[in-house]
DNA sequence: CTGTTAGCGCGTTCAC
DNA sequence: GTGAACGCGCTAACAG
């Protein structure tokens, strides 16, 4: 065991041909160079000894890695398993590996994190994990590294990505709320230090504004992170600080999550006293008690999108302007977390 | 942009060493071999010119990547999600990257996949994704390349492994019935093809017959694959087959919910008319209606214990033979999926 | 069509 | 303490 991997010299011996000539007549693009019948025999000798190419002499020599590095905040958040899916179905398709690294831009090893992964010499980067004044990835672009975002954007508008159309969600949520009677309801939004929760805020606040819901200042409510304790400690905020509200529009599943839960631990009722809604529309949501309404956005398609993207840009491909950001449609699941108010 | 990243050479050149004085220099190992003013010198210009060391390059002269292969069924799948977090944490701790692939053995890719690992040069391997008869994962390790199998276990008893009580598990959940006076349970049992629904399954077995329970072989049904869908299925089956048992005891969390759902679909009460038992405790169970009473495994401490005892083999160091098969303690976790007999 | 040559960036001998 | 030389395994450019 823990015997010498077989490498193209050791191929090259057994037929008796140069190195070079089993390099191309392994290469597909290249095999055509050579006759049939040595390229044949190659085929075998390489199957027989169990040859695998070294893929750090490959790195070393041409550069690339065949690797993505993919970096998200926190892969136990639940919106994230299916992007990831969808990002690796992608890249294997295309013979890509991808690194995961779990890591949040605020932690004091985000910078080293990512730095590994440039040492590592992936070939591009698919970040999950950004804030708005975050210049790290620009200063990776600008090291000449490909990128893209998911579900998240960068403030600079030429870091290409891929998002949810976070306007149209809060609009579906805030006219679903007003057909059943809402005219007062809170904001629990998320931290605004990401595009999402300024997004989905500014989304709030206009739609809310147009379609006239009360919009005192006081019905808003900003969390700091997207969890649920988080969830539960800005609903008693808001439960604390006012009343009057017939229903919380959370930032997210989780957040709306935690507030489900102060409302049963104050025994208050959902959907019949308070109805609240999320976004995302996390796996195993219309399993909770009560079924949560939400706003459905493509987890999975948003993922093989920014692989997607991403493979375009390292096959040389200049992205289209109007391929620059995607925004991925969404639509409304109405559960039972929602109702008539009374 | 796209410029050329700074080499050992670059750095050697602006401070006028050569490139192995400079390579010393950076090293910790090494670094007393050169005069403490030229190491200064060394770290501050390669600090100044961003030098980061090329990885290829060092993995061809030293064959360490300090990448670990991750293979996992499907990061869907939510009890991955925490364990893959463990794993990640005691390898970034460690200056290890982990490289995530999805594959299930049965799928056609499978070989393949792990090919594609071997030949990045991966350091070791941590599998979730095995089957008892599975042949694969013994000739990487014969090849030289550590591995480990967490959650499941491999066939030969020689592959380290990190897993659950399943035993322990299933004891408690049957000794828990009991107490609520069930006598007449059905198991929902896992493909035999996996450790875990073996394990589970014969455990059910054991600890019935000795806790006096109806141990008719139709009380047994397997399922072919761990998901809500097959759980439906076979809940659909053993209700259609025969009558009079009060409780099914899942293999997973996953087939229980599906179980439920069906229960629900008939108007069967749960846990009124019938009790349901899972086994993993997923995230966000405890949420479900009815809450799910179920065996709670450490699945975040499961990963790091994986991915430290792989660790520890890299270090060169052997595993005592008490440490080649680590299992940890479950315990139950009782919701309000399960209820005394009426 | 195939062999020769060179070099990717690094760590590691061996001299000095 | 430091420099010179070498080679890890591979592909690309150039000869023939």
């Amino acid at each position: 065991m823990a015997r010498r991997r077989t490498t193209l010299k050791d191929v090259a011996e057994e037929v008796g041909v140069h190195t070079s000539t089993v390099s191309r007549a392994l290469n597909p693009e290249t095999r055509h160079f050579i006759r049939p019948e040595v390229a044949e025999r190659i085929l075998a000798v390489s199957e027989r000894l169990n040859y695998r190419p070294n893929a750090a002499a490959y790195s070393l020599r041409t550069n690339k890695t065949r690797i993505i590095g993919v970096v998200i905040p926190d892969i136990a958040n639940p919106v994230f398993p299916p992007i990831i899916r969808g990002i690796e179905d992608v890249l294997s398709e295309r013979g890509y590996l991808a690194i995961l690294v779990n890591s949040e831009p605020h932690n004091a090893r985000h910078g080293a994190v990512l730095d590994a992964l440039q040492s590592r010499g992936v070939d591009g980067l698919i970040m999950a994990s950004l804030e708005l004044g975050d210049s790290i990835i620009r200063g990776m672009i600008d090291d000449g590294l490909p990128a893209v975002t998911v579900n998240r954007r960068a403030e600079d508008a030429d870091v290409p990505s891929v998002t949810n159309d976070e306007d149209q969600g809060m609009r579906l949520i805030l006219e679903h709320l007003k057909a059943l009677g809402h005219t007062r309801v809170a904001n629990l939004a998320g931290p605004q230090s990401i595009s999402t929760g300024k997004e989905r805020f500014e989304a709030f606040r206009r739609h809310a504004r147009a379609m006239g819901f009360d919009t005192s200042e006081d019905l808003v409510v900003f969390s700091q992170r997207l969890n649920e304790a988080e969830g539960e400690r800005c609903a008693a905020e808001l439960l604390d600080a006012l009343s009057g509200f017939t229903a919380i529009v959370a930032s997210n599943d989780r957040l709306a999550v935690g507030a489900i839960s102060l409302l049963r631990r104050r025994g208050i009722a959902c959907p019949a006293e308070m109805s609240v809604t999320g976004f995302n529309d996390m796996p195993m949501v219309d399993r909770f008690e009560p079924p949560l309404t939400t706003v459905r956005v493509q987890q999975y398609e948003v993922g093989r999108l920014a692989a997607s993207m991403l493979m375009k840009r390292l096959d040389g491909g200049e992205l289209e302007p109007s391929e620059e950001h995607i925004v991925v449609p969404v639509e409304l699941v109405v559960r039972a977390s929602t109702a008539r108010v009374r």
